[in-house]
DNA sequence: CCACGGATTGGCT
DNA sequence: GCCAATCCGTGGA
């Protein structure tokens, strides 16, 4: 079942947590990707200096002071687009990046995007989505996607379920100097999708 | 106008 | 483990 606008009008801590588990899936023209969110990390740029809100809106962000339910992608180190799920009411300026999937359908066309001319041994699999860079280069989302309303039917969430035996942990978020400190990276506990452990 | 640096990745040591 | 690649948003002159 797609999950509906009311899933992402919360605040952003509680989507992050409740992310894990879920699907996200992406049409194109006929082509299926889809995959289970297995780590995200959270930006709300009322209270955290490493959030692209933080500093008021412009051009660029804009699209994450949307109300919940929109996806805000953005180019980083000039060369990966990084795919977020907007979080919150309309000028919270909070979002979810995805950083980790595991792969469900469309996993050949998917090693095709990431790996034009390479056939993969399995542990090579799971490099495929386990960075949010990756998974956007899996997915084939770009700038174009940014905006796109999740409840639409290009780009949304399924619900489902987390295993008996997962457990969801959280640590400091990777990559950033400013605000290092919150604990605001959630990811399931020993998913071999990790982006790292 | 220009300089700086970043929510990353993959290849090489 | 270290570092280059590569773009553009942002802020200061």
């Amino acid at each position: 079942m797609k999950l509906g606008k009311d899933f992402y009008t919360r605040d952003v801590l509680s989507v992050a947590n409740e992310l894990l588990g879920k699907v996200i899936v992406k049409i194109d023209r006929g082509n299926m990707f889809s995959g289970r969110i297995v780590e995200v990390e959270a930006y709300d740029g009322s209270i955290d200096q490493a959030a692209h809100t933080y500093i008021g809106k412009t051009k660029r962000n804009e699209v994450m002071f949307n109300e919940g339910g929109y996806l805000y992608v953005y180019l980083s180190y000039g060369m990966h687009y990084c795919c977020n799920i907007v979080t919150g009411m309309e000028g919270s300026g909070t979002a979810v990046l995805i950083r980790a999937v595991e792969p469900l359908e469309g996993v050949n066309r998917m090693i095709k995007n990431r790996f034009p001319n390479k056939k993969l041994n399995k542990k090579e699999l799971y490099l495929l989505t386990n960075g949010p860079g990756k998974v956007c280069k899996s997915f084939a989302i770009n700038k174009n996607h940014s905006g796109v309303d999740l409840t639409g039917d290009k780009i949304y969430l399924e619900d489902s379920k987390l295993k008996d035996i997962e457990e969801i942990v959280n640590s400091r978020r990777i990559g950033i100097t400013k605000s290092a400190h919150l604990p605001w990276r959630y990811f399931i506990k020993n998913n071999p999708y990790l982006s790292r452990k």
